[in-house]
DNA sequence: GTCTATATTAGGATAGAC
DNA sequence: GTCTATCCTAATATAGAC
């Protein structure tokens, strides 16, 4: 990792934010050091504060970055009907989820590392991603198509259910992710009783 | 907290456990230091090793015995219909995790902060309460009362859905623990295909 | 923009008195 | 069994040279 003097401001930004995403994930924020980022980046520690201003910051900028990617990347079309569209969102957040793992596991257990403004901030992303499921469900429910007691536990319960796909999938298992994407849908369209 | 000197070996063991389940939950294992345990206990930090070998033991210990706890707590009837069971599943998994959703929380978190040694206990004491689930759903298969077409996999969506109850449930909320049981039962039996 | 060096604080763990 | 005191290591962050 040892690196001879020099300037490349162009990439060690995004590398910064790369590894330390990768390393807050595996190990938890706490337990990541600036000087390991500093090593896996190639730099020493002190050149990181070039570009952010403190560790808090840090995990800040990488989990409402995240949530900002995961709204920006959600496409509904209220115009199709709801059980198409709840089909769309189920395909999607499992693959967005396992694309960017590392992102997902981050902010389900590192929120709790914020201060309470950055923890107000991202949860209020999270909160409007949420709502785009359970308005989905609502919309089936009124016209019918779904049958369920409660759209905000019920989609409090599918997210979970969705997202824990990060917990046990690996690249090339046993199913590859169009099959997982098909069993997901079956136990969800069963689950909101649209069989 | 500063207390004066004295001897309670009958009680300072266990709130050792008590108060390191909770921080470490909260704040997670790298974030606790010893002196805040042993703040939150009453005594000083070097009181802590008359306890406990070290740190890691103590995050182990408390992680095997929460595994240990709910499998003992489990109880199956493999004469009753497996519908039945499932249903028993449902309602024992959501109210064993409020009940303890600090080592929820903590052993879904944390496994990665164990050596290879003790990760490799813990998990293998989780996989046989997954397989309790997995061999439910099987048995619903063959007897032709549920209907889904991956049991391992639908095991762990299943359960990552029930233990996600933790990250929303608040005592006194909209929803009581017997509501959210039935709520929760409800998805469970259409995922399943039991309608 | 990155380096080396360092100020400052805090961590896990141990020794020996009471 | 707990205390106080401390060893040793490592952490975040900054200053100033290149």
């Amino acid at each position: 990792m040892a690196r001879t003097q020099g300037s490349r401001a162009e990439i060690t930004g995004p590398l910064i934010r790369t590894h330390a995403l990768q390393l807050f994930a595996r190990q938890g924020y706490a337990a990541v050091s600036m000087r390991q980022i500093a090593a896996a980046v190639g730099v020493q520690a002190g050149a990181l504060y070039s570009y952010i201003p403190d560790k808090q910051a840090l995990l800040a900028d990488l989990l409402e970055s995240h949530m900002q990617d995961l709204l920006d990347a959600w496409r509904d079309d209220p115009a199709l009907p709801a059980l198409r569209r709840l089909e769309g969102f189920v395909r999607f957040h499992i693959d967005f989820s396992l694309d960017h793992s590392d992102a997902v596991f981050l902010s389900y257990m590192e929120l709790r590392n914020l201060t309470p403004d950055n923890h107000h901030r991202i949860v209020a992303l999270r909160e409007r991603y949420e709502t785009a499921l359970e308005v989905i469900l609502r919309d089936g429910v009124t016209s019918g198509t779904m049958r369920l007691d409660d759209p905000r536990l019920t989609t409090m319960a599918l997210i979970a259910m969705l997202t824990g796909v990060t917990n046990w999938y690996r690249e090339g298992g046993r199913l590859d992710r169009q099959r997982i994407g098909d069993i997901y849908w079956g136990l969800v369209r069963g689950a909101v009783g649209a069989d």
